[in-house]
DNA sequence: CGGTTTTGGTTGTAACGGCAAGCAAACAAC
DNA sequence: GTTGTTTGCTTGCCGTTACAACCAAAACCG
């Protein structure tokens, strides 16, 4: 650690304007959906991530997988949206150690309700600002951080191990 | 509300990929400063702030802008590193509502020791698997990004009103 | 001036997330 | 089969942050 190698003018420009991005996006996220529907963006993501999945359920160790999180969490925020009615927990069939996190009728339609205003803010915040060539920068470019950042998971571009 | 005008599926894999790495990258940089020096990022980052400016000085207000925080949030932390001596607060002279927070030298050899290492995480988690052009594309993303999250600073592109 | 508003900052409380400890089931070894 | 290790998840505690209420000084306004 001798010489740190500083940044580039440049790249520390970048730097600086990644960092503002990370600290100012949660907020934006988390005000709205708050405002809206009581729920922390990340609850809703987790309900969405669940929504996907095939019986809308999902073994803990997967959701917390797809939603970048640690066990304890997720166990915490499941607990939250078990006590709202919107997520069931259930004990896995193969593995009696396993939880199985199922969304509830009532999840399922909290998700519908919210997505729409969500997805607003998400376009207004961030999308809408951009060009189709930006929105495809911006995409390889968050691909080539999480494979650094996050080597194992695949970035789940559509297959699941 | 009634359409709304969901994500096409390339913008909808960008934008989980930038939720990843909203995600992901704090924690990424917390565990290291925390590791190495007791320092979150975002307290690096006030010290890292206060480092540049003119007598390492700076207004309580003027710094919460350049660090994107609230006056709360920054209070807090400012009464943190002030218990730890890395920070002094000092009345305005031309403003007696005002706090100024100054750098003491214990926090600047404090950033002194701990830069080098968190450039190297910078580095290696984030800037080092990009190249040039990557670097240009998300500077000048993250720059459109910022002008419609936060419309009001110009981005402390080198200006300061 | 007196009264209102606005700005600058702090503090209290309650919620959320991280860490480490814990427990129980599965697996591996022999 | 019984011992040790790993995996899957939960819990408790503590630090940090958000939100709202608050106080004090300045600015504005007739």
């Amino acid at each position: 650690m001798d010489d740190p190698r500083w940044l580039t003018p440049r790249q520390l420009r970048a730097w600086i304007r990644v960092v503002s991005v990370v600290e100012l996006l949660p907020g934006a996220l988390d005000s709205q959906l708050q405002r809206d529907a009581g729920l922390t963006h990340f609850e809703y993501f987790t309900l969405a991530m669940l929504s996907e999945a095939p019986h809308c359920t999902l073994r803990m160790t997967a959701l917390a997988r797809r939603t970048n999180s640690s066990p304890a969490r997720l166990s915490h925020v499941i607990a939250r949206l078990q006590g709202r009615g919107f997520v069931e927990r259930t004990a896995s069939a193969e593995d009696r150690r396993a939880t199985n996190a199922e969304l509830t009728e009532a999840g399922w339609q909290k998700l519908v309700e919210t997505a729409p205003g969500h997805v607003a803010t998400v376009r207004s915040s961030v999308i809408d600002g951009l060009d189709d060539a930006d929105v495809a920068d911006l995409d390889r470019i968050m691909g080539r951080i999480l494979s650094t950042l996050d080597p194992t998971s695949r970035q789940r571009d559509g297959s699941e191990a």
